[in-house]
DNA sequence: TTGAAAGCGCTAACAC
DNA sequence: GTGTTAGCGCTTTCAA
């Protein structure tokens, strides 16, 4: 970052408004902070002066440094911003993220990724004055940032993903609530099933079939998780394509995939691991001509609004994405507040609707 | 935010480090800061104590005390981030702010509204160490936030809506790309045009015809101009609905409502100010049975990509979001640098798709 | 090439 | 209620 200030002529400090109001620092400094009694002439004095001198309060750096504390809390977010949002969940946690710790008195930096590299800049995740940090599927191209952090003595929340000691985490049960997916579509006579996953690891560089010796190399436990949760309810190995990130677009490509055999040969149903990736699996199925659901089950995971589908609502796993940024801010404020919270598992939902149905045949 | 700093034992100080390695604190800054001659040697021994110490690098809080920087840029965001990351144009500023300034060592911190109030909070607006603040549209809500940065100094730049003594700004000409927008569709034969506006104001709580009141009480330029550009184009007023967002269900809303007439009555274009609130009116339009382009044209604004309408592609005008950012982050980095710099107007493109056609009869 | 000293602007003890 | 004093942890003259 540049060096000295610029701009305005050089901003009134706090002993220029006490000179100017004939009392101490420490006593101008009490009418802004609120924090001990003054009397109201006093108060008033100091007031003036300020207004008088154009003087808008403490400055946030000083104090910052006074109190040890920033407000300030960071968001690791691996992506260029212009695709991680493009995905509701992201952005619901984010939300939730605010929604706990605006009023906490913490603001939101961001640490992304840009066009030139996944994850953050190292020098902003050297430099940033932080309080605590919030890292979503911490593990692989993340990993540098959060131990920078972790050596920088920054405390760490994590929100699913990869589990690092020390640090309290906010996840779902990814395996438990594709089981009961799964079983749902058992239950229906599907046997054909494949899976569309998240990227295994980041950066999400990858698309292919999943097989053993990329799915060893996985950093992202969600997609495994989400994953196991599938071969476990059906007792078997399932064919899976592995998508590049989990937008709309990578589920089209995966669906063209999935799905260009035979009637005989192609799955009966597609687990996708995110909605949007099935909204894609959807449009690739109508674009060959499938009718859904009665020539292809499809599954989702998150519970967004899927205004690409017309008629047709997705049968997925309803996880409570604003809510977990909201767990985790409330872990943040726990932790500067000096506890140690336990771990949190929020509850997910399955929703069985119209893009699910009896096996063809 | 709260008091005191917890967790983990005392972090080392530059001071150990340096006395740890037996040197004075300033070479071991220099170390660190690498602005400045210093012998191997003597590196080697600080960078070795350092370790030896878990020492992780200066504070960056008592560093950009002393340097009147702290390398953090705000950004106010009027609503909650659930609703304003819906809209692709916003996340595009976002985006195209970060691209520019990651690079220069800056960061972004979020000023957003919260599920409790429109505009960010202000203790955060008074307390965050920022060394610049962009604000989009700003205007309405935002306008006491924008005050308050600009009592304490912190240097602003503009992203459209309403101009600012002082403000560097970044826009389009809303009004010439519409009026070059209205003529396309005088040119196909439209004559009874409707259009579905931007909220007129902050917060978006109010939907409705646009009356001439309700006009006068406007704040954002942005839905103004680009009304006026249809009107001017036109040779007078016209019908419009004044949306409460400029997100899809809005669209829809307004859709029904200026749909609703008889054939000879309703619109046969309408000429929606985002491309959301276009698909909005598409849905609507089709809902009634309307078919598109023949019984009605359709136009947004903005360029984004609309995958909810399958085969239709919008007629709109492009507008370069991303570059809108860029050129604010472009201009954050030189106001700091001591420059003034001159407002940007960035260039919009005309797309004619297949969702105008000729008028119908 | 290194060290000593000053001080960024503020708050928190403590004394009065 | 108010003033005095001592730093928070660092960078930057300036001198050696």
């Amino acid at each position: 970052m540049p060096r000295s200030r610029t701009g305005t002529a050089a901003r009134p400090t706090l002993s220029k408004v006490a000179e100017a109001a004939g009392v101490a620092v420490s006593t101008a400094s009490l009418v802004f902070s609120g924090s001990g009694p003054v009397s109201d002439a006093t108060r008033r004095r100091v007031l003036d002066a300020a207004d008088r001198l154009g003087y808008a309060g403490p400055d946030p750096v000083a104090r910052s440094l006074r109190q040890g504390r920033s407000g300030i809390v960071g968001v690791v977010i691996g992506e260029r911003l212009l695709y991680a949002f493009r995905d509701p969940v992201a952005v619901a946690l984010l939300d939730g993220l605010t929604e706990e710790l605006a009023p906490a008195g913490f603001g939101l930096l961001l640490l992304s990724g840009s066009s030139g590299r996944t994850g953050p800049a190292p020098e902003q995740v050297e430099r940033a004055p932080l309080d605590a940090v919030v890292v979503e599927s911490c593990g692989g191209d993340d990993a540098p940032a959060v131990s920078t952090l972790h050596h920088r003595g920054v405390p760490i929340i994590g929100v699913e993903g990869t589990r690092l000691p020390d640090v309290p985490m906010v996840s779902i049960d990814n395996h438990g609530a594709t089981v009961e997916l799964t079983r749902h579509l058992v239950e229906l006579g599907h046997r054909r099933i494949s899976v569309v996953t998240l990227p295994m690891r980041q950066p999400g560089t990858h698309r292919g079939p999943l097989d053993d010796s990329r799915r060893a190399t996985a950093t992202s436990t969600t997609g495994i998780d989400r994953l196991r949760g599938v071969e476990d309810a059906l007792g078997h190995a399932v064919a899976a394509w592995e998508a590049s990130d989990g937008l709309i677009e990578e589920g089209h490509r995966a669906g063209l995939e999935l799905l260009a055999g035979s009637p005989h040969q192609r799955p009966t149903a597609v687990v996708a691991q995110s909605d949007l990736l099935a909204v894609g699996v959807v449009h690739a199925a109508r674009e060959l001509g499938l009718r859904i659901p009665q020539d292809l089950s499809v599954t989702g995971f998150d519970g967004i609004d899927t205004p690409w589908l017309g008629d047709l609502r997705l049968t997925t796993v309803e996880q409570p994405m604003t809510e977990k940024g909201r767990a985790a801010g409330r872990m943040v404020v726990d932790v500067l507040a000096g506890a140690r919270p336990d771990p949190v598992m929020l509850p997910t939902t399955l929703r069985v609707r119209s893009s699910t149905g009896p096996a063809p045949e």
